[in-house]
DNA sequence: CGGTTCAACAACGA
DNA sequence: CTCGTTGTTGAACC
């Protein structure tokens, strides 16, 4: 039932991004294995030779995209629908690996993608296309920052939260319990929102995010030392519930075409 | 038959920025009417403010837009859906008039738009992002670039090569006979096409266009001074020529609806 | 069916 | 395709 939720989203990445930065500062590249050349933006000896012998200055996140700042350049990572970062501290590497870092300290840092990702490098941020031209990072909103992205969209609200372009790191399974709880249907157009309703949902993405990052993220993933989270279905409302009774007023959850995306509502609760 | 061939593609633009740049660098601008102020990109007032004093330094143009390179700032102008500029030497206006410019030796020069057209103010050409995200001009491109331009793209050929943000001053006029030529259908994928369909369609686009030009632009136009160019159905195998035979296998030439436009093309030849 | 980009399309407005 | 904007949809891609 769940088979089809491996996909990291802002409170994974976020997790990842921070045991990084924990974990990688100030380690140096020394070798980089690739096994899956398509996944980079460029030559594979190139990228080879921007990695090796710089070193991590800090790890941060943009969305569903892990950043690496160096002592030149940026290592950008995308898990694309799913993979594992995995810190290796001997040399045991996992069987199945795309790509594989290893540091002159002897560590390494070993990457898989269930389908396919990106591993790119960048001089700059700005240089980077597709993290660029990301908006801010959900969880870092202030409502009234959420009130102003708002502000003027003629279009429906979950295909707006689920656009990186607008909002950072909300995902498909991260939008719906949000919107349950916040009683909005996700078609409802945005311009028909009242302010109680955005302030809602604003909180109850919040909370959402906050509450899948304090429980390790969700179960379906690994972090970055291979432990899965504890964040799974029982936190949810609606989602992935499908002929369940709805929690506040008893009713069936459906399932209902949204767009490109599916979601699970209660068609009682969420006008 | 070719009553909705009155707009202007790259030969027109190319012959307007050539004869106004013979006749106008040097002239000061010393008065500017303005008939159609949601033309403009500025307040009349401020358009005007930057302009009057300023000279013309040089004229050029990028795709459909010509540009007037000024002491101070470009002059930046559109014909949209197709207009006129014209050289008036005497004191005699035409009738119809959405802007005119006066120097300060007494010339002037007046633009018409049939429908909609911009006459914009920009500091730099890089502030101005209507000719800041044009591709190159199809003119000066080469084999190489061309191919590069291609390279990677999933769409059909004909849309791309009205894209202006791919390749600019290309139009509905002058790209149905270089794909005919290459017996190239409108909607064939992008990559599909061979080398030497590239290079065939390359040599024909640029050979259209430069008889295009050698024969002052089209006869449905009228230039600088107020005359026509000579080019024009007679110099075309298949567009606008719906019904007649193709003049390579003697089937019948159609119109077919290629997204937006319209296409006339020999089923049999283009593949 | 996942993430992301791209292409095609509609509608509107200037 | 005059151009921009916005949003929707579907396809292809890695």
């Amino acid at each position: 039932m769940l088979e089809h939720m491996e996909m990291p989203e802002l409170p994974e990445i976020h997790l990842f991004a921070k045991d990084m930065h924990q974990e990688l500062v100030g380690k140096t590249f020394d070798a980089v294995e690739i096994v899956q050349p398509k996944s980079l933006n460029l030559p594979p000896e190139d990228f080879r030779g921007r990695l090796i012998g710089t070193s991590i200055q800090a790890v941060s996140y943009h969305g569903k995209w892990i950043q690496l700042e160096l002592s030149k350049g940026w290592l950008l990572i995308n898990l694309g629908m799913g993979g594992e970062i995995l810190l290796i501290t001997d040399e045991n590497y996992p069987e199945k690996v795309r790509l594989a870092f290893r540091f002159t300290d002897g560590s390494s840092l070993a990457v898989n993608f269930w389908w396919f990702g990106y591993a790119h490098w960048a001089d700059t941020l700005a240089d980077h296309a597709m993290t660029a031209k990301l908006g801010p990072n959900a969880i870092d909103l202030s409502l009234e920052a959420f009130r102003s992205l708002l502000q003027g969209r003629r279009g429906a609200i979950k295909p707006f939260l689920l656009n990186q372009a607008r909002i950072a790191g909300i995902g498909n399974v991260t939008v719906q319990d949000p919107l349950f709880r916040a009683r909005i249907h996700p078609m409802r157009k945005i311009s028909d929102l009242s302010d109680d309703e955005v302030e809602a949902l604003y909180g109850e993405i919040q909370h959402t995010l906050r509450e899948a990052i304090e429980h390790g993220g969700s179960k379906w993933e690994r972090n970055l030392y291979g432990r899965h989270g504890s964040w799974g279905k029982d936190f949810f409302s609606v989602a992935y519930r499908l002929d369940e009774p709805c929690p506040v007023c008893g009713k069936t959850i459906e399932k209902i075409k949204t767009g490109s995306t599916s979601s699970y509502i209660c068609a009682h609760c969420q006008l």
